[in-house]
DNA sequence: AGGCTATCTGAACATACGTTCCTTTAAAAC
DNA sequence: GTTTTAAAGGAACGTATGTTCAGATAGCCT
């Protein structure tokens, strides 16, 4: 028995990468095995190098994945009239492009250790990318007067941090909507920076 | 050849575990093997077991730790005359005392994962009673009128989010020194909460 | 139906892990 | 000096890991 009936790589690969997804989220990459992940998916682990070169290169690809689409997420945001709607529309898009996908965001933040050196510098880098823009909004709003800001970079990182941290209590149906935390979030956000 | 000269356990058990704190810190709980500490404070795999029972006890211990001094750390602030001074020391104290353990900083929420249920759950609490001790602060600040805040819990993650991404960013020496630091951030939670 | 491609199984390889425990050596106690 | 305790070495145990690859089966195409 070799070959499973009905198998396709156009469902298999998807379901490696969901497993891999879901299991390094969980219990971290390091601690989880080819062969729990070849569980999950209902395969053997000699057929997850179908799917990926090595384990390296599946974290990899999730990681990089999550990057991508965050700056297109990003990316996709109508320019803003002024530095506050800016600041405004990346808080809420930030909150809510991660809230949407928790696995990827634990991974992304979680997972930087265990890249290959190569690799954490290609993230490093989409990551430093995201912060740029951010900073880049501050700065913005500092010069035409809007924001107070005594450290556009520190600032930076600060807000980027406060956001992200949604991510560690925040669950859809919970006491809050995610319209609400976004709201919540924006306020403080805003004063923060003195807009 | 067995014992080492000069071995003393006085002098072993805290290198077993700075190599542990330092080794989980970098690469993770279970990416280190106890062979890799071992290594580390020059001695076999075998004798750590002579300062902690296995490996699991190693890293609880660590975390445990941690959140005492924590605790601690917060319990020695001198009782402030009002919510924003309280604030303020609560702020300083977070920011000072974690930039002075990097490592174990790291741990604490890196490695929650790697814990076991019921090591987790008493780290947990540890951890749910730093954090109310900042809802506290909030909601007195919200009955004195002095803070302006939505949700209390809500922003206390947010805050705590905030002061402990100084970690992934801060180093000692770099262009700006830990009291500018505490100031900026002490500026932005302020604001933050409308103090 | 036959041939080719796709996708898996399962065994194996080389290596590694957490832990135990007997033996050896060093240090402390008497 | 002798005995007891301390602290290590080193081997082994039972198990696990990432990865490879030959062979087996399924699906597609002619």
């Amino acid at each position: 028995m070799a070959r499973t009936q009905g198998s396709h790589s156009g469902i298999t690969g998807p379901r490696v990468r969901k497993a891999a997804l879901t299991l390094f989220a969980r219990h971290g990459y390091a601690a989880v095995s080819m062969r729990q992940i070849a569980r999950d998916v209902g395969v053997q682990a000699g057929a997850l190098y179908n799917y990926t070169p090595d384990k390296q290169s599946l974290l990899f690809d999730l990681m990089k994945t999550h990057m991508d689409e965050l700056l297109a997420s990003r990316a996709a945001l109508a320019a803003p009239p002024s530095p506050a709607a800016a600041l405004e529309s990346f808080t809420r898009m930030h909150i809510r492009f991660h809230s949407e996908r928790p696995d990827a965001v634990f991974i992304a933040y979680m997972e930087l250790r265990n890249l290959s050196p190569e690799n954490f510098a290609a993230i490093e880098a989409l990551r430093r990318v995201y912060e740029d823009q951010l900073e880049e909004i501050l700065r913005a709003g500092v010069i035409s007067g809007d924001f107070t800001v005594a450290d556009p970079k520190v600032t930076t990182m600060a807000v980027i941090a406060m956001l992200t941290g949604v991510n560690t209590w925040f669950r859809e149906g919970g006491r809050l909507s995610l319209e609400e935390v976004e709201q919540i979030y924006w306020d403080m956000v805003r004063k923060a920076v003195g807009a």
